[in-house]
DNA sequence: AGCTGATTGATATAATATATCATCTCAAAG
DNA sequence: CTTTGAGATGATATATTATATCAATCAGCT
């Protein structure tokens, strides 16, 4: 990511933000990732990838299936759920269990415990890092023995745009 | 709630804790909210707590299903769907979203913002309510501009009693 | 060209959950 | 005591999400 800039949208952008900026900066970090791991982003991986970077919101699985048949053969599950895997295991993809949907990541520099922000209204989801959730949950786990593997946090409710629109 | 003792088993208690104790105050405090407001605990909803009162582990739902297979007429999913439905509704179970899983409640007062530890091997699933979380999350969210309506917090790891075993 | 491992296709199926309408039950009203 | 009506359950079908398996293809290497 050295020479690749952030992605400096705000979390839950402004409707008239510069998406296109988003969209390829997404493209252009997954394509990064791959050349310095000397993995393969396939045309397939690449088209799962496009549909979800063409907005904050998260998709379901099926939902990309039936957006990818509209420009190509219609794909197996399988291949979708493939696609998906590789993005989430690469990091550029993350999947929200509360509804069962995928959406592209715009941070970089995950910490382990991240905060999803997910608008029930219009799908969009934002991510932040919450320092002193960080460190209140090892501190937690330190009271009850407990060795933490992964974090799951999830948040939903309504965005600002949502609200006062 | 008034007359009926906290279930004061600590989390991930241990393995020879008197778990009767723990069975009956989930089955007594269900009967007695249930009186409080006037809904019936019927048989079959008794049945799916008392069967998910057997250990502080998570079930999914089908393993519910055959567990009341064993013992009466085969449910269909719906009746377990609907009783499990009803359960959530009056608070004395909770579902595990990060792996479709139902385990019954052990805590009175819940605040809004509660983490479920959940151990990956024995599939025991401890709660705590932090306060730290429970004030950073609203911090956040007035930040974000956001309205917070449901927040899910998981942790999976494994839990003291796997770890040494 | 031939080899090898990664990727995709094809097919089937598993696992989780809901929709719909008919029937039954129970407690309250008459 | 009967009626009645809302809530609960039964029965059936189907939706939704996800994985397993094996064959075919492709990309990069020798
Ligand atoms: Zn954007
Ligand atoms: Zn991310
Ligand atoms: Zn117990
Ligand atoms: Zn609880």
């Amino acid at each position: 990511m050295a020479h690749l800039p952030r992605c400096d949208s705000p979390p839950f952008p402004a409707v008239d933000h510069d998406h296109g900026r988003c969209r390829s900066w997404i493209l252009q970090r997954a394509e990064q990732l791959c050349q310095q791991q000397g993995i393969r982003f396939t045309p397939q991986r690449q088209q799962v990838l496009a549909i979800l970077s063409a907005s904050h919101r998260s998709l379901g699985a099926y939902d990309i299936l039936e957006r990818m048949a509209e420009s190509t053969r219609r794909p197996t599950p399988a291949a979708v759920y493939r696609a998906l895997a590789f993005l989430m295991e690469l990091g550029v993809v993350h999947r929200m269990s509360g509804n069962n949907a995928y959406f592209a990541c715009t941070r970089t520099n995950h910490q382990h415990i991240m905060q999803f922000w997910i608008c029930r209204r219009c799908g969009v989801v934002a991510e932040t890092e919450s320092s002193t959730i960080a460190q209140a949950i090892p501190l937690l786990a330190e009271t009850l023995e407990f060795q933490t593997a992964w974090v799951t946090m999830e948040i939903e409710g309504e965005c600002r745009t949502c609200r006062t629109a």
